[in-house]
DNA sequence: GTCTATATTTGGATAGAC
DNA sequence: GTCTATCCAAATATAGAC
């Protein structure tokens, strides 16, 4: 087994991918070149096309660790233990940690935008939106259930229904907070508190 | 007054924005090329030009016009009289009507994408959720106050909180219905209205 | 595996005639 | 105002040496 290569070659990539996000945080994603990626990462062309393929490989594992990372976050938040917070905590548990991660979140509209035209990137975000609906399902059934008072199975026919909204709030945040230079996510946040917070007195 | 010409024009202009959408809607926006927008208008590089400045100015039309259409269309239905329609309605009137007038919905995204990089067309979105949110913004309050039971003010402190919220969910429907093969409106709409609609009884 | 240098393509925009 | 032909820049990907 080639163990420390296989180790070395992981490390490469992982710092060409650290290398791309810095990139695509601060010029975004259309606007990098090849270039200023190699520039970046300190290593050359020759090196970069070694581990991947194009820029739109490059890409994939951008968007690929950042969302991971975003679900591991969400995941430890739920088992942590302790009243079960609100969904619009959740909401802005993951959107502080995205915003942090990445400068500007605005990377992510770039990404989804290429996604429409490129079929390779398409196909890959149909399951990473899957994954994140695998996570904030049970959260959001639990939540119906235990603050809600909602029978087993309501709750997870309320989950269901819910999930895809709730990934459009977080999707509505992002694109706003992206375009809007007077965004205020204050509002955003109270704005879903009063929509999903509310339990029953 | 040269009333001839300047109908003439529009109707140039109108023509070339017919063509730069049907492209957009085809190719997306970052695969079109100029030369294809010429192809499909049936006219040349030097009679675009003489219009429109280059292709995001022509990316820019094509939005105004989209929304533009959407929003008299929203007005409409909201002082067309009898019952005031829920929020799930609203929504998939906004909708169904993109659905209707752009083939793909994913060019939406594409443009949002060149908006967080091009300046230029970020300074023009502004203005454009500005102008949604000030015809949403009546609808929610009167929703609230008629069909909720608040009281004026509190009808418009609720609505400003949930304008945000409400735009947020058209966009993360664009953006799912363009992203995911297996995207389910009908679900989303009824999660919508579990969220949205309810009066209290 | 990695570097340097470069080939090749693509596409936005313009010049000048009509 | 419009057309044809073309220029020029940018940026991706590769070739070949080390």
């Amino acid at each position: 087994m080639p163990k420390v290569t296989e180790q070395h070659r992981e490390k490469r990539r992982d710092q060409i991918v650290d290398a791309a996000l810095r990139c695509f945080s601060v010029k975004g994603f259309q606007r990098t070149s090849m270039a200023d990626i190699i520039a970046e990462s300190g290593l050359s062309a020759g090196a970069i096309y070694g581990h991947f393929a194009g820029k739109q490989q490059l890409a994939l594992a951008v968007a690929q660790r950042i969302l991971g990372n975003r679900m591991l976050e969400f995941g430890e938040r739920v088992h942590e233990g302790g009243e079960l917070p609100p969904p619009s905590a959740m909401l802005r548990l993951m959107m502080s940690g995205l915003t942090s991660e990445i400068h500007d979140i605005g990377v992510l509209v770039q990404l989804w935008g290429e996604g429409v035209t490129d079929p390779e990137m398409s196909h890959m975000i149909g399951p990473i939106f899957g994954d994140v609906s695998a996570v904030m399902g049970p959260y959001l059934a639990r939540w119906a259930s235990e603050r809600r008072g909602l029978a087993p199975d309501a709750a997870e026919a309320w989950a269901r229904d819910i999930i895809p909204v709730f990934l459009g709030l977080g999707q509505g945040y992002i694109i706003q907070s992206a375009l809007l230079p007077d965004f205020d996510a204050d509002r955003y946040f109270r704005g879903v508190a009063a929509l999903l917070d509310a339990v029953p007195t």
